[in-house]
DNA sequence: CGATACTTTGAAGTGTGTCAAACTCTGTGG
DNA sequence: CCACAGAGTTTGACACACTTCAAAGTATCG
C-alpha cells in the first residue's frame, strides 16, 4: 500500500522543481539518477544545526521545518519547506555543517542529492548553477525581511503579516491554519500563549474571527494598518 | 591630491575580491572594464530598500552600511561591508528592488558593475558563478545565525557574541570600537541606552573594561559564557 | 471513548524601550 | 592652542510588551 500523505499527493516530478526547471532531459535524468529517496516520520529529525553535512535534500511532499534551538528549550523556525523546495543547500557551498536543525512536521519524501555528485552536476550545466543562484538570492531576501521584521515589529505587526500573507497563498480570506499555533509562534518569533492573546485582541477587535484552526479575515485594510504599523492594537 | 580614507589604504586588486578568486586574468581585466567607480561621502545614501536595482557594488575602501529602517526611526543593520566584499547582489539575480538600504558609514570608494553586464560575464565563467554561489551560501549562513540570535538571544549575550567576535577578527582582548556605539546597538537589534547599561553591567562585574571606544576584555571565559547563555550577566 | 496533544486564560515578573536631561568626547576654526 | 559646536554617550525614572509559571479547558486521533 502506497503512503498517504497529509496534504494530499500532488503529482510531483523533478521538473517542477524550481532549482530543476528548464534543465535539458538528459540532465533531469542523471538527476533522478543520483537521488537517493528518503522518508520521513512526522517529528523525525532530519539533521540538527553544527552536523556535517553530506548533501542536501529536495521536498517529495509533505513539509519540513527548518529551526535553531536555545538551551532553554524555545526554538525560532526559520522556514517551513514543502513540495518542490529545496533545503540543506548551504553546506554543500560554503563550510561543512548545516547553520540550522532540519525536523519533518508530518510524514514527508524527500530526496537526497550527495553533494559530490551534485556539484560535479553543477559544473556541467550554467542552468542549474544559475537555477541555485536565483534560489539563493531569493532565501537572502527572505531572510534580510525576517531579521528586520524580529527586531522593527512587535507581535501584532508580525502576526497581521504573517494573516496577509496566508491569505495571499491561500487566495482567500477564510484561511485554515495548516500549523499548530506553537509552531505558528514560534515562526513569529514569539511563544504561544502570546500568540493566542494576540489572536483575541484582533477577534475582540473584529478584524478577525477565530473559530480553532479556522480564521476568517473580517477587516482586510485594518490588517494591512497593523502589519505596516500604521495601527496598534 | 588624492582622496585619504580613514581606514589606512590597504592595497586593492580586483582578484583579492573574494567574488573574483581564482578567476583567469582575461576575466578579471573584463571585469576592469566594465566597473564603474563611484566616491560616496560619509553618511551618503548609496540605495533604499525598494528601490528598482541596475546592479551591484563591490567595496574597494571606506565601509558600508547594509540596513532596513522602521517608520519610528528605528533602524537594524543587517551587516556592515567593508573592502573587497559586494553588496547589493540579490536583485541582480533575484526579483528587481534591493530587500535593504545602503549608506555608507565613511567616505568610501565603491565600484558598480552593470547587472546585465555581470550576468553575461557570469554566464561565460563557471567559476565566477561558483564563486557567487558560495559567497551567497555564506551569507545565508550568517542570516540564519542573525535571525536565530534576535529571537532566542537577549541584549547581553548579544554583545557577549559580538565582543568575542570584535576580539578573534582584531586577534586581541584589547578591542577598539571601530563605529559609534548607536551604531552597534543598531546592529545587536537594539538601542544605544540598553547597549550603555549592558556595557556599565558588564564592567562592574568586571567581565570588561572599558574607557571610551576602548574596551578590555579581562575574564574572557565569562563572555563565553554569557554568550553561550550558560550565564547570567 | 479515552489519551494525548493542543489551546486558552490569569497573575506575576522582567527585560527592554521611551523620554528627558546632563555629560563627555572630538575635531575644527579662530 | 584654546574655545566652541555638534556628535556621541550616559544616566535616571517610568511605561509596557512580552515571558514565565500554573492550571484549566478544548480539540483530535487512534
Amino acid at each position: 500500500m502506497e503512503y498517504q500523505e497529509t496534504t494530499a499527493g500532488q503529482p510531483f516530478s523533478l521538473s517542477n522543481v524550481s532549482l530543476f526547471h528548464g534543465l535539458p532531459e538528459e540532465q533531469v535524468r542523471e538527476l533522478t539518477r543520483i537521488a537517493v529517496p528518503r522518508l520521513v516520520e512526522k517529528g523525525e529529525e532530519i539533521f540538527q544545526a553544527g552536523e556535517e553535512a553530506r548533501g542536501f535534500y529536495v521536498v517529495k511532499s509533505g513539509s519540513i521545518k527548518i529551526y535553531r534551538a536555545a538551551m532553554n528549550g524555545k526554538e525560532q523556525i526559520i522556514h517551513i519547506w514543502s513540495q518542490g523546495d529545496m533545503f540543506g543547500e548551504v553546506p554543500v557551498f560554503q563550510g561543512t555543517t548545516f547553520p540550522a536543525s532540519a525536523r519533518a512536521l508530518q510524514r514527508s519524501k524527500l530526496l537526497f542529492f550527495q553533494r559530490k555528485a551534485f556539484r560535479s552536476l553543477i559544473r556541467d550545466e550554467p542552468d542549474l548553477g544559475m537555477n541555485m543562484i536565483a534560489l539563493l538570492a531569493g532565501r537572502l531576501r527572505l531572510l534580510v525581511g525576517q531579521v528586520a521584521t524580529l527586531s522593527l515589529k512587535e507581535v501584532p505587526q508580525r502576526l497581521a503579516a504573517y494573516l496577509l500573507l496566508l491569505a495571499s497563498t491561500q487566495e482567500s480570506d477564510e484561511l485554515r491554519l495548516e500549523l499548530p499555533k506553537g509552531q505558528i509562534a514560534s515562526y513569529l518569533g514569539t511563544i504561544q500563549e502570546t500568540l493566542s492573546r494576540t489572536l483575541r485582541r484582533m477577534a475582540e477587535q473584529e478584524v478577525i474571527a477565530m473559530r480553532g484552526r479556522h480564521i476568517s479575515i473580517l477587516d482586510k485594510s485594518q490588517l494591512e494598518n497593523l502589519a505596516s504599523g500604521q495601527q496598534q492594537l
